[in-house]
DNA sequence: GATGAATGAGCATTCATTCAT
DNA sequence: AATGAATGAATGCTCATTCAT
């Protein structure tokens, strides 16, 4: 479409999530992209600059936006934007749940690209998340009370694509679908405001205690 | 030990299980298990018939003793045997804490070993987990309910290892501690008991709105 | 200039030459070609018909003069005309001095397009170094020291651009000043003169004797 | 036949030379190597570690002899160990004449694997050169006087390889035939002898004088 | 039981070239 | 005249596996 992407571009990425998240990175072979895809397997690197290329335009695919609903949340910050941020990503991954899937997958998988890729936005992520949960919970907020937070709410945003087939055969719903956010948007919302009420109460360490 | 293991193989088996969990299977080679292990390469196809015999292997190692665990339950059936199976698969996998990262990683990879190896054991899982729960829940449990309950227990016992990251920041605690099964299962337990108490109630499909 | 070359087609030439020279023909690609001469890759094709037709007109480029040298000596024959010929070549080598060093450096690669291109020129070059060298040394040279001389000088206006390094160590300076072809032209015309002195004595198996 | 080697290893290794002789380094392709030994090719890489560790082992198996015949000269130093060092590597070259051609050859061509390789070897044969050097032309010699001498030799003894083309057809004779050294190596030492003779005189500018 | 040599299939990638614009 | 997209052949290489010893 416009100058920088072209149809032949978009096949290939969206082919090559749709591998990557079946059959794992490793698993899918550039050849396997392209005849999916149906373009000559040399455009990947023409493109991508070969297929570690194109893993890192994924990683940047899911973690630009991302990142960018945290980020713009903090530019216009308010008491609510720790609440609007987590909808908003919630949305993105639910739009993007292939993506969503296989980079929370793959981030498990130690290599030298994903840690090199990911460090820099797991800095900006800390940074963005603290700002927002500083602006919920008030100045007063206890440090060890914050990060725990912040873990927490990580977590449940990206364990609905960890473990799909337990959202999938718990809740009746796929994570993909149009409402799935929506609904469970809303959980995470009222354990926010859980979390206000007793803000100054004994933090608790155990999560699965009254998770279940 | 006894005739058809070796110290070889047992050092094979070790060194793959490790590498298998850091690298994935995909990215692990035949190579760099026999070089960690400092044996000779060809003794992985001489003792497992080749690297999808290794990873067999694995499936097998973790499945055994994790059916077993049922298994053994339903032999001698009673009312508590849920709870007690699911404190025995919470020990066995914290002792086996690579390994059970690595196989419920790897089941989410689709390839046709995989399948062809776990639909076996997932059959028997069923079928023995659904005698357990009835047991646990009384023999007037909606069919729903069990399904439910099921799903629930079996996400929950799980959920350590692909979540890992997740246990180790919010509970303070790694999953291979040998306390970790005990404090966890715990949490279990106790959701078993309210689940059991409230029996004959609506079933909740929201999980986690109660959850966090 | 004309119709047939561009600004584009001269940049490329350049260009080609001087990675040829650097790089060997094998080791320069096109698009590091292109790259370096800022022009788009298709236009080498364009131009020159491909990456082997670029290596024509380095040999063309570099024989058409060469020949020429002989060629107008040959036409206007007289006495001096082989001295003369040896001059103006050696001039023109150090002006070209790049591409005299890879065509006569990439003449020792066996290859099909070298060999057919070659082919022609090598006989046109014997044709016209024999007239030029009979005149040279009188109607009654003998066959065999006529060969030889015409090896023997070959060689010596080759040597400059295969040793190169052994040129700018030894003699202290580069094929490539504007004086060189002067200093060595003179080494070669005393070797020339000396050859017409005994022209009827033995011939000397020692080349070089007067030309340093 | 030792442990080390091969008979597969040697037919890649011999093969090599031939073709990179031939067609070039860049020119050869792993599998022309392969098929011509009648080899699988991931021997090479077995072998060699790749086609790169093929031209290393070249050039190792080149000048680690070349270096050789300077050191046991060194060793037992003596005044006439420069004359010895360069009839050895005559003597050596013509038995290696293939595997000399090529390198002296690719050495012209800037790579950056060819510097690495080399720049150790050179800077050992420079020392050792040197030390024969001051004991064939005394103490007194003047240090230009000396380098002068040094590079000039160096010349003599690469160029048959180089311009083999002219040595085959002004000499008479192929550098591979068992009296090309000892002839040529004759050339050499009375130009040597005639170096000391007026070793207190002015440097001349003209190498080969005597060489042929 | 254990090893090193050897293999063939398959991998990502590079490259010169073509073609529509 | 000039370009960017696209291609297919070929390249160096890796890998799991086999086999004789």
């Amino acid at each position: 479409m416009d100058g920088n992407s072209s149809e032949t571009k978009e096949k290939i990425f969206n082919t090559a999530i749709a591998l990557f998240h079946t059959k794992g990175y490793k698993g899918t072979t550039i050849r396997a992209i392209a005849a999916s895809a149906k373009v000559n397997s040399a455009n990947i690197s023409y493109y991508f600059n070969g297929k570690q290329g194109l893993l890192e335009a994924c990683f940047i695919r899911f973690f630009e936006p991302y990142i960018a609903c945290l980020e713009e949340e903090v530019q216009n910050l308010s008491e609510e934007g720790l609440k609007r941020a987590a909808f908003r990503i919630l949305h993105f991954q639910s739009e993007n749940h292939l993506l969503s899937r296989f980079v929370w997958r793959e981030v498990t998988v130690d290599s030298q690209i994903v840690r090199e890729i990911l460090s820099t936005y797991f800095m900006k992520e800390r940074y963005l998340l603290k700002k927002l949960a500083k602006a919920w919970c008030g100045p007063g907020i206890q440090a060890g009370k914050l990060n725990f937070l912040m873990i927490q709410l990580k977590s449940m945003l990206s364990m609905p694509y960890l473990n799909s087939q337990y959202i999938r055969e718990v809740w009746g719903m796929q994570p993909e679908e149009p409402y799935f956010a929506e609904k469970y948007g809303k959980s995470v919302a009222e354990w926010l405001d859980s979390i206000r009420q007793n803000a100054g109460a004994q933090p608790e360490p155990l999560l699965l205690e009254t998770a279940f």
